[in-house]
RNA sequence: GGUCCCAUCGUCUAUCGGUUAGGACAGUUGGUUUUCAUCCAACAAAGAGGGGUUCGAUUCCCCUUGGGACCGCCA
C-alpha cells in the first residue's frame, strides 16, 4: 500500500499551531510508512489569499523541520480542472445551477434562526427543467435518503444520514471553485491515499466523499484528530495568544521541543515522553491518537523546551540561540560570539527558554552593565572592601580557573568573618549587575580578565 | 435548535475485563547547593452519575450529565 499524505493550509494567516500539528502528523505518517508527504496551498479564496502567508507557512513549516516532497502544490494553478470536474458533474446529473440569491438565502437562513430550526438550502432549483438566464451557482445534488459511512482512521465508523447534507454549492457565481470541490480533485489528481486533518473537517468528508462516488472515484482514507483546545476549553482561534507558531518562536521555544510536545499531544506511545526526530517516525502510528481533544499546556512546553535546551548539543544550542536573537531581540556581535558559544554550557542551566538564556548572558552581551535599585543598596562598604580585596587578589593570580580562584574567595570568606554570599553577592553584583545570576566562578571565568578588573574598579 | 462527536489526577496520557489504576508536567514538603535555578527524595492528586452484560468492569452496551465540532457563494 502506498502511503501520500498532504498538509493543505490556506495562505489567509500565518501558520495556526493546530495546523502545525496536523502537517506534523500527516508528515510522520508518510516518512514512517516510506511514502510522500506533500504541501497543497489552498488559495482559492482570493481576497484573503496573500503570498506572504504563504511563504511564511511554507518557512515555519520548514523551521519545525517538516520539509514536503516536491514542489508546493498552488491550488489556484488547478482551477480549470476543478471547473471541468464541475461541468462533468452536471453533464452526469450530479450537480445543477441554482439562481438563488444571497438576499434570499440569508432572509431564509434569519428566519430559521429565529424560528430556531435547522437551516439547509430548500433545493428549490435542484429539479427546475429550464435552463434559466442570470447569475447561477452550481450546487452538488447530495443524496437525500441512506446513510454514509467513513472508516475513520482516528474516529473509527462514523455514520451520517444523508439528508442532513445540504446541496453545496461546488462552483461560485463567478464561476470559481469552491473548497469543497477543489479540495477533492486535488487530492484525486495528487493520488492521496491518506488525508488527515482536523476533527472540523468531518462533514466536509461526508460531502467529500458524495463526490468522489459520483465521479467514480477511489475514496482516501481519513483520519480526523482531534482539534487543539485553548485553555478555556474551545477552539484554538486566532483570537486567543498562543495560536500561531510564531507565538511560540518568540519566546524562545526550539523547533524540536515544540515538535515533541505537539507529537505528544492527543497522541502516545507508552510512557515515553521524549522523541527524537527518528524515534517519532519510527514509533508514529494513527493508532495511538487519542479521540477526545486536547488542552494547550504551557507548563509542559516550558518544561519539554528546558529538556531540549539541556540536553542538545551546546553548538546547536548556539546556533539556535544565534538565529533567535538576530530575529526577536538584537544580533549577537562577531566579538562576542566566542565567548557566547564557550559560556552556553553554564547560560542554559538556567534557562527554559532561547530568551532566558539572552537575558543571562546580558552581562556578556552589554559592555555597559547596570546595577538595578534594589542590588545598588546591597553593596555597603563591607562590600565595597571585599571588592577591592577581591581585585588586588584577582589581579595578581598567575593562572585563573576554578582551583586557582577558590582559594582566594575562601581566604575574602575568613578575612571577612562571612559566609560566600557575604562575597559572592558583591561580586556578582559588580559583574553580573544582579544579585541573581550565573555560577560565580563562571561568571569570573567567562569574562576577560581586564573586563572583570575594570567592572570591579567600577564600584 | 439540528447533526456528529468526546469523557481516567489541574494538564498530557498508560491500561486494550482481573493493577495497591502507572508515567510526565504543574503543585506541596524535605534534602543537596555558590545567589537564583538545577538536581534528588517524598507527598498529594483521577475512572462524571445511574443502569445493565459478566464470576469480575475504568475497560463492553444504554441513559443522564458535562464538554466540543459543524450548520458560508471561508478553507
Amino acid at each position: 500500500m502506498s502511503f501520500n499524505c498532504r498538509f493543505a493550509p490556506s495562505p489567509t494567516g500565518p501558520l495556526h499551531i493546530g495546523g502545525v500539528r496536523t502537517a506534523l502528523f500527516n508528515w510522520l505518517l508518510a516518512k514512517k510508512n516510506k511514502g510522500k508527504y506533500f504541501l497543497r496551498i489552498e488559495d482559492t479564496d482570493k481576497e484573503r489569499s496573500k503570498d506572504e502567508f504563504k511563504k511564511q507557512i511554507i518557512s515555519s513549516l520548514s523551521w519545525l523541520g517538516i520539509e514536503h516532497d516536491g514542489e508546493e502544490y498552488i491550488q489556484s494553478k488547478n482551477i480549470n480542472k476543478h471547473v471541468a470536474v464541475a461541468e462533468e458533474l452536471i453533464k452526469k446529473g450530479f450537480a445543477y445551477p441554482c439562481y438563488c440569491t444571497e438576499k434570499e438565502l440569508d432572509e431564509q437562513k434569519a428566519l430559521a434562526k429565529r424560528k430556531n430550526l435547522p437551516f439547509i438550502y430548500n433545493r428549490k432549483c435542484r429539479d427546475l427543467k429550464e435552463k434559466k438566464d442570470g447569475p447561477a451557482v452550481i450546487r452538488f445534488k447530495s443524496k437525500m435518503s441512506g446513510t454514509t459511512l467513513i472508516k475513520d482512521l482516528v474516529q473509527g465508523e462514523r455514520n451520517i444520514s444523508n439528508s442532513t447534507i445540504e446541496d453545496f454549492v461546488i462552483l461560485r457565481k463567478d464561476k470559481s471553485p469552491t473548497y469543497q470541490l477543489s479540495a477533492t480533485v486535488d487530492d484525486h489528481e495528487m493520488e492521496i491515499t491518506h488525508v488527515i486533518r482536523g476533527d472540523d473537517h468531518m462533514i466536509n468528508s461526508f460531502k467529500q466523499k458524495q463526490i468522489y462516488d459520483a465521479m467514480g472515484w477511489e475514496v482516501p482514507n481519513f483520519a480526523h484528530i482531534p482539534l487543539i483546545h485553548s485553555e478555556q476549553g474551545k477552539k484554538l482561534s486566532k483570537r486567543d495568544n498562543a495560536s500561531t507558531l510564531e507565538d511560540y518562536v518568540k519566546i524562545g521555544i526550539i523547533s524540536d521541543a515544540l515538535r515533541n510536545y505537539l507529537l505528544r499531544l492527543g497522541w502516545s506511545y507508552k510512557d515515553k515522553e521524549i522523541f527524537t526526530k527518528q524515534e517519532s517516525i519510527d514509533l508514529f502510528d494513527l493508532s495511538g491518537v487519542g479521540k477526545s481533544p486536547s488542552k494547550l499546556d504551557m507548563n509542559r512546553i516550558y518544561s519539554i523546551n528546558e529538556t531540549y535546551i539541556k540536553t542538545i548539543d551546546e553548538k546547536d544550542l548556539f546556533n539556535f540561540f544565534k538565529e533567535y536573537v538576530s530575529k526577536y531581540k538584537k544580533p549577537i556581535d562577531q566579538s562576542k560570539e566566542n565567548i557566547l558559544l564557550k559560556s552556553m554550557g553554564f547560560l542554559k542551566n538556567k534557562a527554559k527558554t532561547l530568551e532566558d538564556i539572552w537575558n543571562n548572558a546580558q552581562y556578556i552581551i552589554n559592555d555597559k552593565i547596570e546595577i538595578g535599585t534594589d542590588d545598588k543598596k546591597l553593596i555597603d562598604d563591607l562590600s565595597k572592601k571585599v571588592i577591592s580585596d577581591f581585585t588586588s587578589d584577582y589581579e595578581k593570580l598567575p593562572s585563573l580557573s576554578r582551583e586557582t580562584l577558590e582559594p582566594v574567595i575562601k581566604s575574602l570568606i575568613d578575612k571577612h568573618k562571612t559566609n560566600f554570599k557575604g562575597v559572592g553577592q558583591p561580586l556578582r553584583i559588580a559583574l553580573v549587575g544582579s544579585r541573581f545570576g550565573p555560577g560565580l566562578y563562571d561568571v569570573i571565568l567567562s569574562l576577560d580578565k581586564t573586563e572583570v578588573i575594570k567592572r570591579l574598579k567600577q564600584i
